[in-house]
DNA sequence: GTGACGATAATCT
DNA sequence: GATTATCGTCACA
């Protein structure tokens, strides 16, 4: 079995949550299945979700769902939404608030044929040739191809079965964009999608 | 206990 | 672009 790079620190997480959210660009995403194979991939969107201030995000109310967003930075934050898909966050703020950064999408290194099978269809051409872009460019893909499930939520980012290591980042001004997020309500969006602008890999 | 709806994706046309 | 699959969570009774 392959050794997984370094995690970075549980600090990292410690900090308000759009600057970690920015930061997590170019960062290499980490699973190690029930198996022992390792998949992953780089980061090259994810959102910023604050707290009690923030009417967009899960923790804009405090309910035994989201309180996980609550406690200490650096865990999982993995829910489930429209009956059928997972997303994943990393839980970051400082100490006393909330907040979780949503990752949006990745650039697969690792595995892909494993990602490809867990994907299903929608992942390759008809000719059955897998399409690196459809692997993980969306919240859903993403758990779908690493299978992260419930099982994960509360899982440390510091850990073997999940991880989040130094990459490529953090990412130059120049290749970094900020929009507004995706998928939330008219009047509780905020600019608070982070994007690494020129990468294959993004949703939609 | 009940009902509305969502930080989405796949499969159509 | 439109439709729909599908169910946990939350608010309210």
């Amino acid at each position: 079995m392959k050794r997984l790079p370094a995690a970075l620190p549980r600090s990292f997480y410690r900090r308000p949550v759009t600057e970690v959210a920015r930061d997590l660009l170019g960062r290499d995403l980490w699973r190690r299945l029930p198996g022992g194979v390792i998949c992953g991939g780089r980061i090259v969107e994810c959102e910023a979700y604050g707290g009690p201030d923030d009417p967009g995000s899960h923790a804009s109310r405090r309910t035994p769902r989201s309180e996980i967003m609550y406690g200490p930075p650096g865990f999982a934050y993995v829910y489930f939404t429209y009956g059928m898909h997972y997303c994943a966050n990393a839980v970051s703020h400082v100490d006393g608030t909330a907040g979780a950064v949503l990752i949006r999408a990745l650039e697969p290194l690792a595995d892909l044929d494993g990602m490809a099978v867990r994907r299903g269809r929608a992942a390759v051409d008809a000719h059955g040739v897998i399409r690196p872009r459809a692997l993980c460019s969306g919240p859903g893909k993403i758990t779908r191809a690493l299978a992260v499930d419930r099982a994960l939520n509360g899982a440390s980012l510091t850990g073997s079965d999940l991880r989040i290591s130094a990459g490529i980042g953090p990412v130059p001004e120049s290749e970094l964009k900020i929009t507004l997020r995706i998928g939330v309500r008219e009047g509780a969006n905020r600019m608070a999608r982070y994007i690494m602008e020129r990468s294959d890999f993004l949703s939609r």
